[in-house]
DNA sequence: ATCTGATGTTACAGTCATCGTAACATGATT
DNA sequence: AATCATGTTACGATGACTGTAACATCAGAT
C-alpha cells in the first residue's frame, strides 16, 4: 500500500500540509474559532494563528468581525477554476442536471478517494422533499449504493478496503463479509447497484459505473430518492437512465 | 496603509505562502509543468516539486500521466464549500442568473481585492455571441465600468489606487487623471456607471453598487453586452434592472 | 466589582523542517 | 552520439518554524 503509516508519505512539506488541514477544517466547519481549530487538530494556538494569517493573507479564508473564520474569495476562484479543469466534473455536471431534471430526483457523482467514496458533483431537484446531497461528503465504500465502486475493483483490493468492523447504518446494512462479497459479485454482473434503505431507512439509491477511456471504472452516477415514491419500475427506469448518462459521461471523457 | 510594502505582512508562513502561489499558478495555467512553475515563480525545481507533492497528497492538484499538473478534486470540494460560505456569492448567484436571463446578456459581480477589481460570480446567457466573463479575472480599478467600485471610495483612497501611468485599453479609455476623478464624481451622483468601449472597443458595460448592511459599497453588479445590439434605451433599462438586482442582493445580505 | 477561565496575541530562543546545490536520471531533438 | 531539456534524489547548512511562556482581552459567574 505504500502509505499505510500515519505520516508516511515522503516529500510532503509538514507545515504546508498542516496549513491545508486548517483550510479543510474551515471548509467543513464554517465560522469556526481559532481555539476550536487548534483543539480539533491537536495543534498549538500560535501555530494555527500563523497559518490562518497566511491563509487570510491570500484570501483563502476570511476573518469575520466576531473573530470566526470561514472560506474566502480565493477559495471560490480556486473552486471555479477546478470545475473547469477536472474533466470528470466538467463533463458530468450538465449530464447530471439533465438526468436529475428528468426523474425529478437527486443525482450525483462519486469517486473513490483515499479509500472512501467522495461526492464531487450533484444535482438536486426543485421540490420540497428531496434527498440532500453534499459535494465533499465522504462515505464508506462498503455501504449502500456507494459499494458500486468497490464492486469493480480487484478482489484483493476489495479485501483491503472492507474494514474488519462494518458499521451498521440500518437493519438492512450488509454486515457479513461473505454476503457483501457475494453482493459485489452480483453488482458486477448486473452492471448496476440498488440499495433499499441500507444507509438511510427511507431512501432508495441506484448506482451505475462510469468508465474511463481504458475501460476502468473511475466514478459512479447515482440517483437517490425517498422510498415511498419509488416503485420497482422506477428503480428499473433509473438504472436504464443512469446507464445512458454514464455512457454519455464516458464519451465526454474521450472514450 | 500598513501593508504598502512588497512582502510586508507579518506573521505569514513563507513556505505555506509559496505553496499557495504554486496552487494559484496551477489554477490559472492548467496542465502546467514543474519547470514552468519554477521558472514563472523564480523558484528552484526541488522546492516546487516538494510543494506539488504536498498539494497532490491532499488532492488539491493532480498530476497527469504526461507529467503536467492541474487542479484536483479537493479544489472542487473547497470551492463548493466556499460558494455556500461566502454570503455575497451565495446570495448573488440566483439573482445574477435571473437578471442575466431577463436581458439575455452576461451579468457578473465584482469586488475590490488587493487594489484590483475581481470577478467572483457570473452568469452567461445561452447565445452564440455573448460577452465572455471569468471568475477570478482581475482588472484595473480605473478602467471601464470597473471604476464604479472606485467611485464610492473616499477621495484619498482613490488617489492611492489610481496609478501614475494609466493603461490605455482603447481610444476611449480615460487616461487623464483629472477627467477620471470628474467621471468618478459623476458616477457617485448618478448611482451607476456606463462604459462605452473603454476597455474593449465593441463592448458596452453598465455597473451599479451593492451596499452592505452598513451602507458601504462592497461590490458591483455589471451587465456587459456587444455594443451593436445595445441601444441607449437598453442601457437605461439595464441600469434600472441592475439597481433592482443590487437592492435584492443587499437585502439578502441582511440590509 | 473581583475572580475565573476562556479567548487571541506577542516575543523569543532552540531545533528541526526546509532549503539550494550538486549530481543523477530520463527523455526528446539535433 | 551529443546536446539540452526535463524530473528526481541526496545531503549538509541554515533559518523558518516551532512551542513555551507571558500577556492581553473578554465573558460569565460569584
Amino acid at each position: 500500500m505504500g502509505d499505510s503509516g500515519v505520516n508516511s508519505d515522503k516529500n510532503v512539506l509538514e507545515s504546508v500540509n498542516a496549513a491545508i488541514s486548517v483550510l479543510m477544517y474551515v471548509a467543513k466547519q464554517p465560522d469556526v474559532r481559532l481555539s476550536e481549530i487548534a483543539r480539533a487538530l491537536s495543534e498549538t494556538k500560535p501555530r494555527i494563528l500563523r497559518m490562518l494569517r497566511t491563509l487570510e493573507h491570500r484570501g483563502l479564508v476570511r476573518k469575520d468581525k466576531s473573530g470566526t473564520y470561514r472560506l474566502g474569495n480565493t477559495a471560490i476562484v480556486l473552486g471555479t477554476a477546478a470545475s473547469t479543469q477536472v474533466d470528470l466534473v466538467r463533463v458530468a455536471n450538465p449530464i447530471l442536471e439533465r438526468l436529475g431534471q428528468k426523474v425529478n430526483e437527486t443525482a450525483f457523482l462519486r469517486i473513490i478517494d483515499n479509500g472512501e467514496s467522495l461526492c464531487i458533483a450533484k444535482f438536486e431537484p426543485m421540490r420540497d422533499l428531496r434527498v440532500h446531497s453534499l459535494i465533499g461528503r465522504r462515505r464508506p465504500l462498503y455501504a449502500g449504493s456507494y459499494k458500486l465502486l468497490l464492486a469493480f475493483l480487484p478482489p484483493q483490493v476489495q479485501d483491503q478496503l472492507i474494514p474488519a468492523e462494518i458499521k451498521k447504518f440500518t437493519a438492512r446494512t450488509i454486515v457479513d463479509r461473505a454476503k457483501l462479497k457475494a453482493e459485489l459479485q452480483r453488482i458486477r454482473e448486473a452492471g448496476h447497484c440498488v440499495s433499499q434503505g441500507e444507509v438511510s431507512e427511507q431512501l432508495v439509491s441506484v448506482a451505475v459505473p462510469v468508465l474511463a477511456f481504458d475501460g476502468s471504472v473511475i466514478a459512479s452516477v447515482n440517483i437517490a430518492a425517498p422510498a415511498f415514491r419509488t416503485s420497482d419500475s422506477d428503480v428499473q427506469r433509473y438504472a436504464l437512465l443512469l446507464k445512458d448518462a454514464a455512457k454519455k459521461i464516458s464519451e465526454g471523457l474521450g472514450w
